[in-house]
RNA sequence: UGCCCGAUCGUCUAAUGGUAGGACACCGGCCUUUGGAGCCGUAUGUGGAGGUUCGAAUCCUCCUCGGGCAGCCA
């Protein structure tokens, strides 16, 4: 029934897919749709790359054409290939195939390098031999035309021959660069003889020693989609400016012309997504690595817990506009708990365990009980579940004086300990010297077992319990937010580190999970049932000792009901 | 104060000249052996002023506000 209201489900419209279906009707690129994810290695992918990356290959999918996984290294200082083998991983990771289509910018730089010379023999580009600075003076600003190089009228031969030169290695780093020629007054900073070649004596994580000379983004970008015969080049909105000056390469070299399409990048409340800013996290050891489950790496969701399908969805939520947005995390966490709650094993854990001694109970009796592995789904099974004298309970589900609204254990009062009995509190123990209750000596009610229908007693309130010679003992990690701060990079007076919340992550050892769990393998994903959705870590656990990632709460009205009141 | 882009519930996003709808969040209720899930419901929006039109979120003009552009980064 829901696979079908899910294969029903329309897909939402947005501007995008109008162009493509336009394009489509009039043949223009003769029924083809083309597109890429262009990332450059030198950092880990994160939620903003999932959208573009479910939209590239979606669209892709969705009108039976081809996505391409191209890597724009062009600058071989900030490069490597860990992020090249991470980049592919994630995207795997997250469902998506380019088949054979793995290129590299720099499988171009040959012919980037011929598109040059046809530049300079047209006239259209010219060695400067400027200084860094100079040039920086000389090109103005937005609202001042900028000043033409002394350079810039040299001949084609000279250029050439400068050119050559510049490749082979005659110059050092920063001595000339190539430029195109185009207008050093033009209202859009781009055209102001863009620097399409600079010189860099640097080792290139897949060319090596091969060139010196590497060609700008802007020099390679278009021309690199050009070649891959894309039709829709998607990009960001911050290259909107510089579509006038693709538009003029192409046409100036006299190749295949793409079309590039702006997007609105996505933004997450309470998070970060500048990869300088994360490789700071990081490099100076704010977090445990680029998979630090509180980063937004998607290394990091993955190893935190979330579904590939979960991100999906929420890439598909989040929708393709144009405007500036912010989404709100939660819409990130709904969209894990959706996808969790229909597949999720339901299992008991006791995370910070207080003991409870059920006097009545006869001494050695074991009982095993009947519990459904996912009410939501009744294919999953059922399982049995030791119940005994000795228990423990989570000490946030005791009040020594509850609340008015107070449906768990009190003094006097009786709960219902999930998939088995109703209890009643008769004593609670506290160390004689620090006052810290260490015991609650209960007696249940043997008429009130599960499933037995031979009790009409009713209780509102069910806890989970873990029976206690039978517990698995592991260490649970609770995460919270990364940062307390809605937009912690927005201000530029204040440091975003300043923003870091220094309880993002909370450590429990000792955690009491029933005996379900010791089968568990890195990875697997439980319901921890009134707590949350939990993970095996794939980093540090072991068999034997077992390390759980809390991948997020269940949503908790309670809580919120609490906090409300403070 | 140059050029480019954008502006619809709190946050996103639909409507393509014809009843402003959906999701998340929020608030209320029902249900519940997970204070989960589910179900039902309430409330909340077209930045402003003119104009075109029988009719404007949509088209036009002006204004206002927000974002981007001054790397030999991408």
């Amino acid at each position: 029934m829901k696979e079908e209201n899910n294969n029903n489900t329309i897909k939402p419209g947005n501007f995008i897919k109008e162009i493509i279906e336009k394009d489509l009707e009039t043949g223009k690129y003769g029924g083809r749709v083309f597109t890429r994810f262009p990332p450059e290695p030198n950092g880990y992918l994160h939620i903003g790359h999932a959208k573009s990356i479910c939209l590239n290959f979606g669209l892709a999918n969705e009108y039976k054409g081809k996505c391409n996984l191209r890597f724009d290294d062009t600058n071989p200082t900030k490069e490597e290939q860990e992020y090249v083998d991470s980049i592919k991983a994630d995207i795997k990771w997250l469902g998506f195939d380019w088949e054979d289509r793995e290129f590299y910018a720099s499988d171009y730089f040959d012919q980037l390098y011929e598109y040059a010379v046809i530049l300079i023999k047209k006239g259209k580009a010219y060695v400067d031999s400027c200084s860094s600075d100079e040039i920086k003076e000389m090109r103005g600003v937005p609202t001042k035309p900028g000043v033409e190089s002394p350079f810039r009228n040299r001949t084609v031969e000279e250029n050439l021959d400068l050119f050559e030169k510049m490749k082979s290695g005659n110059f050092k780093d920063g001595e000339h660069v190539l430029r195109a020629k185009i207008d050093m007054s033009s209202p859009n900073m781009n055209m102001r003889d863009p620097i399409i070649y600079r010189i860099r004596h640097a080792s290139h994580h897949r060319t090596g020693d091969r060139w010196c000379i590497y060609p700008m983004y802007d020099w390679a970008h278009g021309q690199s989609d050009s070649i891959e015969r894309i039709t829709h080049s998607i990009c960001t909105l911050e290259f909107e400016n510089h579509r006038p000056l693709y538009d003029w390469f192409i046409e100036n070299i006299g190749i295949y012309s793409p079309q590039q399409i702006e997007f609105a990048r996505l933004n997450l409340n309470y998070t970060i997504m500048s990869k300088r800013k994360l490789l700071k996290l990081v490099q100076d050891g704010y977090v445990d690595g680029w998979d630090d489950p509180r980063m937004p790496t998607l290394s990091a969701y993955r190893r935190r817990g979330y579904t590939p399908e979960s991100i999906r969805n929420f890439a598909e939520s989040v929708g393709v506009a144009k405007r500036d947005n912010v989404i709100d995390v939660s819409l990130l966490e709904y969209s894990i708990r959706d996808d969790l709650n229909k597949k999720a094993q339901r299992v008991m854990a006791v995370l910070r365990p207080i003991k409870v001694v059920i006097t009545n109970y006869p001494d050695e009796q074991v009982e095993e009980l009947d519990a459904v592995n996912n009410p939501e789904d009744e294919s999953m099974g059922r399982r049995k579940v030791p119940f005994s004298k000795i228990l423990f309970i989570e000490r946030d589900d005791f009040q020594e004086i509850p609340h008015k609204k107070f449906f768990r254990l009190s003094p006097g009062s009786e709960v219902r300990l999930r998939y088995a009995y109703i209890i009643k509190c008769e004593e609670v123990i506290k160390d004689s010297s620090s006052g810290e209750i260490i015991e609650l000596k209960c007696t249940y009610d043997p008429d009130t077992r599960s499933g037995s229908g031979t009790s009409t007693k009713k209780v509102k309130g069910t806890i989970h319990w873990v029976s206690a010679r039978h517990a698995v003992t592991a260490e649970v990690r609770l995460y919270d937010r990364l940062f307390n701060h809605p937009d912690p990079g927005g201000d530029k007076e204040t440091d975003f580190i300043e923003h870091i919340n220094p309880d993002s992550l909370e450590t429990l050892k000792g955690c009491k999970l029933e005996p379900f769990l010791s089968a568990a393998n890195p990875g697997d994903r439980f319901q921890f049932e009134r707590l949350g959705y939990f993970c095996v870590d794939t980093k540090y656990s072991k068999p034997g000792s077992l390390v759980f990632n809390r991948t997020v709460t269940l949503k908790d009205t309670w809580a919120k009901i609490e906090k409300a009141k403070q």
